[in-house]
RNA sequence: GGCCCCGUCGUCUAGCGGUUAGGAUCCAUGGUUUUCAUCCAUGUUACAGGAGUUCAAUUCUCCUCGGGGUCACCA
């Protein structure tokens, strides 16, 4: 059975980047009918919180990304990684270092000043003299020295490490007690069963220290898969300061779960021309040898155009309730329908949409100055009071369409050998206060016969 | 700097030795629309460079250049 993993850092939101290697392992479970199992990585205590973890999960539930199981969280297995450390101590493989910080320093200068690589010394690989005294010992994993440690990854294929130049004997456990990064890592994968790691290629170079963990131990090494870094405009990995890098920040500007997860889904992956994906077509077609070898510049273009596609495909009844997160509730079913219809296909976001409706459901107390300018000229009044005394004649339970509306629009250009642009410029700025906008008989039906003619009344007498 | 990864339109990408190098987005133009948006049509734009291998290279190899990542008692 296939198990992959997500593991943020609760140093904060949830950012779009993660978001993407979570989707991609995500689906890479689900296509398999494995297991997407979540591990928050709060062994930093300084920078870590709560409300950070909370924050990431509030996202995953937004997006309807469910992971299975428990949460595992990192804190809570000191005695797990303790276990380990002390196994490899005893097997000889793991040793207890008493070099000082400074010396550490002082060892790091000469290395530098010397244009050699910074490494450890070994020192105290092989020591068994008195240790030092005032000196808390870090324990250290015994690595090769010598010989190449092989990555086989499904993204970027096999990619070859030489020991001496990558690997020391890196530090498992601080002075304090407490365990690194890579050994919990290997550790808390291995135990969690994750067989599939799909991560950023940030870590790619992490890898061989994992892999000499994973050796020392006899674990099982998982497949992985390191994933392209998002870039920023600037080429540069996509961080905190780039803006709008909240997953949750998507949501505040009306974008759907939909809409974000098929825009991130191609980004670094695809699958020939298709550009629209459900989720269970993600589901189905994700696989992560798919995914590419070059990192992608983040770009949100593509994202309002599957935001607006995906809009005008919505069901009203849905979108309806979409809305009300903000702040929109649409009550009267038929209105509802007439609105939903004429506006969907001019939103790009949940956002826009509600904005929109309240745009038009709002009487202008002011109008735009070239538009007023260009249609109320000469005679408009006289048009404009012809239509509404033919509105005002008709009876209000004939008035419940847009081409109600439209007809007596029509009769009033017939009747007085107008073109359609002498009743629709002056209309059309009186009813919305501007020159564009919707379809005039769609916001007459919607805000019928009184606004309509009230619209109209506060027009003619702000502009005679 | 060492090590590692990457390099097709502005952007997201297809391509897996022989293609008029395809799609999407963006942009522009035209049509539809009383307006705007939608929608439809059309168009501009790409294989980083140089050597090889081959009858044939975007595709394979090497070099150069360019970009990125990573080098902790952070994760």
């Amino acid at each position: 059975m296939v198990v992959t993993r997500f593991a943020p850092s609760p140093t904060g939101y949830l950012h779009i980047g993660g978001l993407r290697t979570a989707l991609f392992s995500y689906l890479w479970a689900k296509k398999n009918g494995g297991k997407f199992v979540l591990r928050i990585e709060d062994t930093d205590k300084a920078r870590n919180s709560q409300e950070a973890a909370d924050a990431i999960l509030k996202a995953f539930s937004w997006l309807g990304l469910d992971h299975d199981g428990e949460i595992t969280y990192q804190s809570q297995r000191d005695d797990i990684y303790a276990k380990y450390i002390k196994q490899l101590l005893d097997e000889g493989k793991a040793y207890k270092c008493y070099m000082s910080k400074e010396e550490l320093t002082e060892l790091r200068e000469t290395q530098m000043a010397n244009k050699e690589r910074t490494k450890y010394n070994g020192k105290y690989r092989d020591f068994d003299g008195t240790p030092p005294a005032g000196v808390e010992p870090v324990i250290r994993i015994k690595a090769p020295v010598t010989g190449e440690i092989l990555v086989k990854d499904g993204v970027k294929g096999d990619v070859s490490f030489q020991a001496e130049d990558i690997l020391d004997d890196f530090v498992i456990a601080r002075a304090d007690g407490s365990p690194t990064y890579n050994f919990v890592v290997a550790i808390d994968d291995a135990l969690m069963g994750i067989n599939e790691v799909i991560r950023g290629d940030d870590h790619l170079s992490n890898t061989p220290k994992q892999i000499v963990v994973y050796e020392a131990l006899g674990f099982e090494l998982p497949k992985f898969y390191h994933v392209p870094m998002i870039h920023n405009s600037q080429g540069k990995k996509l961080s905190k300061r780039d803006g709008a890098t909240d997953v949750m920040a998507y949501k505040d500007m009306g974008y759907t779960p939909q809409a974000l997860l098929n825009f991130l889904v191609r980004l670094g992956w695809s699958h020939g021309d298709q550009e629209i994906f459900s989720m269970d077509e993600m589901k189905n077609l994700f696989n992560p040898q798919d995914i590419n070898k070059s990192a992608s510049i983040y770009n949100t273009e593509k994202l309002d155009w599957l935001s607006s596609h995906y809009i005008k495909n919505t069901k009203n009844d849905e979108l309806a309730q979409l809305l009300t997160e903000y702040g929109l509730v649409l009550t009267s079913h038929d209105k509802r329908e007439i609105l939903l219809d004429e506006l969907k296909e001019r939103a790009k976001t949940l956002k826009d949409l509600a904005d929109l409706t309240n745009e038009i459901l709002a009487t202008p107390h002011s109008y735009d100055a070239k538009a007023s300018k260009k249609a109320f000229k000469e005679g408009f009044s006289d048009v404009l009071n012809t239509f509404a005394s033919k509105l005002t004649a008709a009876d209000s339970e004939d008035l419940h369409l847009p081409v109600d509306y439209h007809n007596i629009m029509e009769t009033v250009v017939n009747e007085m050998e107008i073109g359609f642009g002498k009743i629709g410029q002056p209309l059309r700025v009186a009813l919305l206060g501007k020159m564009s906008g919707p379809g005039l008989d769609s916001v007459m039906a919607i805000i019928g016969k009184d606004e309509t003619l009230l619209r109209i009344k506060n027009a003619i007498a702000a502009n005679s």
